[in-house]
DNA sequence: TTTAGCACTCTGCTGCGCCGAGTGCTAACG
DNA sequence: CGTTAGCACTCGGCGCAGCAGAGTGCTAAA
């Protein structure tokens, strides 16, 4: 991919990156009237058709049918957004944007999650989605358990992403609070750094040996907390400006957007398909182009996604999906500043810990 | 309304019926002919065009179009609710998916609510609306403060629906851990059956008296534990199903069901929406047809809600939105059966604490 | 009061022809 | 040899006419 950004002519590739943003602005298929016309690159339309074929030929355009203008194939886009895309930084307004709906809600982080969806979709004018931090593989900061009532108990678990699970525990017979902090302070010694993921095995077997009186009490609590963390993982996704995408003149008809839209609205099926990124490491936007998606749905979709973190781990995932003609520019920008200022503000919330 | 019911012809009423029933089971305008042979009513089609065009004078049918058939006018299904729709018991299947689905999700409030969203799409094929309950108004059973490190302390305040909040506060100086318990236990003395709305004034005074050497702390405590709860309003929302909307028939046009999901995707207008809803109290449901809705955008839908609550009080709303041919036998047992057992599992999980 | 018959109306569908946009090809030009 | 002008060709979109079907309202008879 890289080589050819090489090997092609520069013409070429000023008139790929032409029609590219020509067709991301306006949706419609682009001429080679237009092109030398609204894009000074000195040639007449002929040789620019002559070009066009060329690059249809290589597989970069595509015409939807004989008469029409070219528009770019997923290979096109791909070439685009590898070696043509123009860097974007983004606007004061969109910055500030930002700032202000984030800063607003960073005081719980679900509503900082729910925030930056929202402020996402709005920005890029396409749906977006952002996978929250998730408890079971997180680092653990804190543990404690909170007596309630007679017959019940809180367990609290906070981790390093600043995110706070509860669980509401019932108990057989009355548990003395000095016994449940003497739990808590165990618990905590021994699970601090960990995750509930890696609980399972040794170090569950030391703690069950220290607080051996305890056992059964302690047995039923992670399996509380393991069988609550396993259900709530769709809970960690929030979706946003779906309607968005019906606004998009490709999804015009309805049967076009109805699969993506579904696929969206299933926050499973969402978390599993975004999951892989986390494994691609912070810092920087990956971009997924129509065909080059794995679930059907998306098929005819672009997908741009960035992990965010702390101390160097990924925690969630945001991206961004559009039809394949989305803004690459301005969403990647978008996505990737996003990340980093999710990343900042977790990491804020964690060291005021 | 009702003196309607009882002085309307009975074999205007069958007819009404007939032709609600059929158009909500086929979302096609319904003529004479269809009446007579599909609902055996003993006369012809003849008869039954008369009785319709009177059923038409009087405002209770509309034709879409001279040679079309007829449908029910928002007058003529507000008729139906009231008096002439089939009781509807829920089917074994569709009280099954409740139960499974819901109790498979009770342990945590949060997981609760959006199953109860999801499965109330899936079984009315429409949009829901679940409002989860809040912490401001609510009734306080439980309040605890948590060292969580040297210079953050988390407040944690359990609610009468189960509802667990919590906020992270940042301290200036590390307190003593029997500090924090006594306040804990100060605290819950006084506000134990309040709500945090009504916390303000009296009770704060007092508060602040008996701990002054900690009103700086608690002062910000409370600040933050209000400002918290209205920015977190909108988080109690949940909507699902929004695509089973376009599915409709009558949604088939983008343009007219755009305004409508865009309606619904606004956590807050939904939110002020519904909420009227809860001064209605429990026990039933309460049905909106389209003109007799407030905002402009649900005027060509019908909206069934129902509230939920605990302990007589009021806590929440679950709402099932359609087109105005919704089925309203079905969605009507739904939504209170769905009322219903929502308050049992929260009754069942605050009696449990 | 009910029914049969009939003329009438209106929508949705289909087929036709036209327009315009854009191409590919060819031939001429520098 | 690359570039350009000209031209024939293709094809989708649009408007229009005509047809079929569904359903009504009206009238007259039972």
């Amino acid at each position: 991919m890289r080589a050819m950004a090489e090997t092609m002519a520069d013409r070429k590739k000023a008139i790929l990156r032409a029609v590219t943003d020509d067709y991301i602005s306006t949706a419609e298929p682009v001429g080679s009237r237009t092109i030398a016309r609204k894009y000074g690159l000195g040639v007449s339309s002929a040789t620019i058709r002559n070009e066009m074929a060329d690059l249809e030929d290589e597989g970069y355009l595509e015409q939807p049918h004989v008469s029409a203008g070219r528009i770019p194939s997923d290979k096109g886009y791909r070439f685009y957004v590898d070696a043509l895309m123009p860097e974007r930084a983004l606007t004061g307004p969109e910055e500030k944007t930002i700032r202000a709906e984030c800063a607003r809600r960073s005081d719980e982080i679900q509503s900082l999650i729910r925030a930056t969806a929202k402020v996402l979709g709005e920005l890029s004018n396409c749906a977006s989605v952002v996978i929250g931090p998730g408890v079971k593989t997180a680092e653990i900061r804190h543990i404690q358990l909170v007596p309630l009532s007679s017959d019940s108990v809180l367990v609290l678990v906070v981790t390093n992403a600043g995110l706070v699970e509860h669980r509401v525990l019932a108990i057989d017979h009355e548990m003395d609070p000095r016994d449940l902090e003497n739990m808590s302070r165990m618990l905590n010694h021994r699970l601090r750094g960990s995750s509930l993921a890696r609980m399972r095995g040794r170090v569950l077997g030391e703690i069950l040996a220290d607080l051996n009186a305890y056992a059964s009490f302690l047995e039923e609590m992670f399996d509380l907390l393991l069988s609550a963390t396993r259900s709530s993982d769709q809970d960690r996704v929030y979706v946003d400006g779906l309607m968005r995408l019906l606004g998009q003149p490709e999804f015009n008809e309805l049967e076009r957007a109805r699969p993506i839209l579904e696929f969206l609205e299933s926050d499973d099926l969402v978390l599993t398909e975004l999951s892989g990124s986390a494994s691609r490491g912070l810092g920087g936007a990956y971009v997924t182009i129509g065909s080059e998606n794995q679930r059907q749905e998306l098929r005819e979709c672009s997908v741009v996604c960035a992990p965010y973190g702390v101390g160097g781990q990924v925690v969630g995932t945001i991206a961004v999906v559009g039809p394949t003609r989305i803004d690459y520019s301005l969403v990647t920008s978008l996505v990737e500043y996003m990340a980093e200022s999710l990343s900042d503000l977790l990491a804020r919330i964690q060291s005021a810990k």
